[in-house]
DNA sequence: AACACCTGTCAAAGTTTTCTGACACGTCTC
DNA sequence: GAGACGTGTCAGAAAACTTTGACAGGTGTT
């Protein structure tokens, strides 16, 4: 198995990253998909979540990078969306934060880009 | 260097790291004291915090584990609390927090432990 | 005594995140 | 067509987090 060295995340990813994974509900559900692979509808009937709930917990992960969400159709025709979880990693270091944190747009920022495009 | 294995964490251990660095403000204040070690007035005007609120984040960084405060003494006699940075290491993975997830105890179980004591 | 520092805490306000209960759309089966 | 699945979204309530300003205490200097 090769070394490879770690890319320096951006703040915005870390921050992305560490606030995605720092919710008890969100840790579940990556180990959950580690296990297997679902929809979301059985996911949320195997951890006990509302699905409007789960979706956002999902939809969080995804934009962190941390799950992949893949819309299949079944052979019934029924149109169902699967996640699993992305091969991360991640070293949480001083260093490693002390460079991130360089790299942060402010919020102000962030939501001026966002309102630009 | 020798490399040492890291120990898996807690469930709630990660969960403390992982909220405390998922702030901005937080990742700064990492970044500053990694820099050098100051004291709380010192730090809040280096990075234009208020007073009370840097104190908060201190004490989440610190609940983490990841700074060290100290109250000290100086030779005019003012008590001045010194912050630093603790030596902290973390890698993030599927297989880790999947671990983690595990041993996740319930917020209404932190809760009721923390009245108990 | 008044000022300039340092420390801490507290209540209230503001903001973000989490969560629920609808709703709308689609397919297939009875 | 009604029912059982699947998908997604949205508004509003509830809870958590962030932020401020004011207060109280300490020391030493002018």
């Amino acid at each position: 198995m090769a070394e490879v060295p770690q890319p320096a995340p951006t703040g915005d990813e870390l921050l992305r990253v560490l606030s995605a994974l720092g919710n008890p509900h969100r840790m579940r559900i990556v180990a959950a998909l580690l296990e297997s692979r679902t929809y979301v509808s059985a996911l949320a009937r195997e951890i006990g979540m509302s699905r409007p709930l789960l979706h956002m917990h999902l939809q969080r992960l995804e934009a962190a990078g941390l799950v992949v969400g893949t819309l299949e159709l079944a052979e019934d025709g029924k149109a169902m969306k699967y996640y699993e979880v992305a091969p991360f990693f991640y070293e949480l270091t001083p260093g490693v934060i002390a460079r991130a944190a360089e790299t942060i747009t402010t919020t102000a920022d962030r939501t001026t880009k966002e309102e630009a495009k």
